[in-house]
DNA sequence: CATTTAAATTTTGCATACAAAATAAACTAT
DNA sequence: ATAGTTTATTTTGTATGCAAAATTTAAATG
């Protein structure tokens, strides 16, 4: 109980704040996929009991972004690359559904702000700026989603969304894959603007695939590096700890 | 290891049963839409302690099978006339992507099973057997959605169904919108043997819209209803409970 | 008699306590 | 040493207790 007066009121209760601090955890790499979440220690770096603290964390379960093991707690989610294309397949119909329907529904402000935020996304990738690359792309796909007006497909959508976003796999791209991406943005805007809904459909499809054989790729190279890091020998001197 | 042997080992934890439990008494409409659920009541009627069932609550609310309301516990999930619209929606958006992966990837023996189940289906609307009928249109549409053979989908798809099974809609229909369905029954089948999987998208879509048409017409004459019901005088005599 | 206001009760939210299970550590025997 | 076994420690799962908030009931006021 603070005796000191705090600043703003009581709030909402416990368990929204921390299971939003939990998925941001998840979703910014915090915690890593496949680590265990240890609720003693999870609860004081959240500064509250183990309660609230196991209520956060059933609902991330619920939502996919941990597994509940039996006796043995949860742990960050783990998709297997046979998991991550499913899981694409998935957000690609989530996309498709929202552009048929953002082009039914959207506003001209609302196109002429994806208009800009597209000309942003362009100049990052000019700058080789992936950091914003990345968050001016997924401000883009947020707003096609919002302008389907459609709050239940919207929360589907970032819930499954929220699970990728947990891999993490923002490296560095093939150039012309990259250019490719930026292409189908233009023709994604094109299509807005005509409100052209099956063609946008298309494109987002289409879009959301290459996206993903670019991600398959990435983990798979990743996988194949982690196990030739396992047998560069038949036996190396010591396990040698890869933290 | 237990000294009084057990039948069948203590099993798996409470948490997730009394989630299923719970899920059930919604679906069900046991609990009824706007219901409020009452920890104490529900932990003994379940036979646990309040940790669990809230557990199992938060993890029900995560789903959007119920609501929380802060600081007053959790009511069922009641969906608005809109919210309906957006749910099917998303549904039929669902649905039509489990068509286009189900033509893809469904075995022979997988379209014969659903070919006796629509046969099924034919012969318990002969009979004007509602109840039957329902359950076999859910196992046809369950079936077509495994067959995508995409685990998140399937996962997806029934968490938002769950929230459309919860209204229980299941009244009688109009005899001519009911033929109607059966006949895009057939159609679905027949685009399925021939895997045509566009078709199957779109035979699904127009299909659930109808559905949704049908629902929302009856919700919208419930409300109507019970508009109605509420001033035939000024008042009346005592608040009629209606259990 | 309706409408506030105040007291009593219930209900939720959170923390703590304890038992069962799992994990880690220590020990023994080969 | 190494494998297997036993003991200690940690961690999870569940129940209980208590304070704050909400709800209900009763009293009081106009």
């Amino acid at each position: 109980m603070p005796s000191t007066f705090t600043p703003h009121p009581p709030a909402e209760s416990l368990v929204p704040r921390v299971a939003q601090l939990l998925r941001d955890m998840l979703v910014e790499g915090v915690i890593v996929p496949g680590a265990k979440l240890n609720e003693r220690e999870l609860a004081s770096a959240c500064d509250v009991s183990r309660t609230p603290l196991r209520e956060a964390i059933r609902m991330l379960a619920a939502e996919g972004l941990v597994a509940l093991l039996p006796n043995r707690g949860a742990v960050a989610l783990e998709l297997s690359l046979i998991d991550t294309a499913h899981t694409f397949e998935v957000i690609a119909g989530l996309e498709a559904l929202s552009g048929i329907y953002a082009a039914q529904r959207i506003t001209d402000s609302e196109v002429n702000e994806i208009k800009a935020t597209n000309l942003e996304m362009h100049a990052a990738f000019l700058r080789r700026d992936l950091h914003n690359y990345y968050r001016l792309n997924a401000h883009i796909h947020a707003a096609i989603n919002e302008a389907a007006r459609n709050p239940v497909l919207s929360a589907t959508y970032k819930q499954v969304n929220a699970r990728l976003q947990a891999l993490r796999f923002k490296s560095n791209q093939d150039a012309d894959k990259w250019r490719e991406a930026l292409d189908q943005h233009d023709d994604m805007i094109d299509a807005l603007e005509q409100r052209d809904g099956p063609r946008l459909s298309a494109i987002l499809t289409s879009h959301l695939n290459a996206k993903r054989d670019v991600v398959l790729a990435q983990l798979q190279a990743k996988a194949d590096a982690t196990a030739q890091q396992k047998k560069p020998r038949t036996k190396p001197e010591t396990k040698s700890k890869v933290i």
